[in-house]
DNA sequence: TGTACATCAGTGAACGCGCGTTCACTGATGTAC
DNA sequence: TGTACATCAGTGAACGCGCGTTCACTGATGTAC
């Protein structure tokens, strides 16, 4: 038997699921309505009101799914095998796979960074800075880019993260079409990161 | 004295307006109600239907707008002095003022790029698609890359535009910010693309 | 273990409001002669 | 130039609907003794 707490939280995972289910289903989050969120959670709009005070309490607990998510994403892509030649292409597998596996976290993202309101827009670039601050973290402590200057570092891991937001919104609509178109995509994006990855090896930053 | 077909061009534009107004003020253009935006054009809600269908309509008319100015954009850009050296920073400078000139077109299309239906979703791809067009096409006459292949070409342009769109989300939110971190902003934008530019410039496509 | 009471997640009715859309209309502008 | 008619952008009333939010409630779970 759950005890009333573990059905609370329950029914608080069926609400932040139901909104991001509708998310994927193509709605927008902002406006998607409270009663239709409550209602896709099978519970009655009032109820909503024991979880969240509104809708953007619940998106902001969206970002920090999100960022869970996110941390996950790291974890995998630093088990990649040490052999640095298939370092990119192997990442970008891990993510397109990611990406593939939780689409409507991903759309959520996408959509509330650029059309949420400030409190969620500014969550967001919170989540995409550290993670942008952990990249530039690894590469500091491995061989790969020895003479970049710390700041350097940061705006180059600012760049990659950004090629692959990018990129994210491209995966996201990519959903209903061929195989072999994706993995073209694939390749192209592989490019793009080797061709940032050639610049920073050729970038020296100021003395 | 103005024809009546001047008059309602004046109230078509007047709607769209209106409706980038909101989407500047805040508002996300999905969740704008046609009534919201026949108000502030000073026009009854019914008199919408003689320009459009929905709003879905108006903002298909807002992409082809934002393609006009994309257009000019390109123009201004192409008349840069020709110093080589100059071309990266002086351009970055133009699209700056460009955009902080028609926030809230850019706006609209970083919001409905990601969370607009998907008629107007494509619409901004395929504006986006044109720019990189047109920039590919002004690198190929150019003699700056002479040793990249046609698609690598295309892909490296790709890249520019994602980082140039990326950066410009970066930009609507510098409004309320100091000029000091707005100048910083600027340079760290333009070690991005010269850092491009450098990978592209050691990039060997296959024979 | 059993009883009496407290807690509180979820209910259901009710509210006032703005929404998109319809319809018949008005009256200024445009056209034909 | 003047008259009679056609066009059509904009009006205003009306509709049914889903919205967010309030409130008093119910009844299962949890706690104290």
């Amino acid at each position: 038997m759950l005890s009333r707490e573990d059905k609370k939280r329950q029914t608080r995972k069926s609400l932040m699921d139901a909104a991001l289910m509708l998310v994927g289903k193509g709605d927008n989050f902002s406006s998607i309505s409270l009663r239709e969120v409550a209602k896709n959670a099978g519970v009655v709009p009032t109820s909503f009101y024991r979880h969240f005070t509104d809708m953007e309490e619940l998106g902001l607990n969206l970002v920090d799914e999100l960022g869970m998510l996110l941390r996950k994403l790291m974890r995998a892509t630093r088990q990649h095998d040490g052999s640095f030649d298939g370092y990119i292409r192997s990442s970008i597998d891990v993510y397109v796979d990611f990406v593939i596996k939780h689409p409507n976290h991903f759309h959520f993202m996408a959509q509330s960074r650029t059309g949420g309101t400030h409190a969620l827009r500014s969550a967001i670039r919170n989540e995409l800075k550290f993670f942008a601050n952990e990249l530039a973290s690894d590469i500091r402590l491995s061989p790969m880019l020895p003479r970049i200057g710390s700041e350097d570092l940061d705006m180059i891991s600012e760049l990659i993260v950004a090629t692959v937001a990018e990129t994210t919104i491209d995966i996201l609509d990519l959903v209903d079409v061929s195989a072999s178109y994706q993995q073209e995509f694939v390749k192209k994006t592989e490019k793009k990161l080797r061709l940032i990855w050639l610049g920073a090896g050729a970038w020296r930053s100021p003395e």
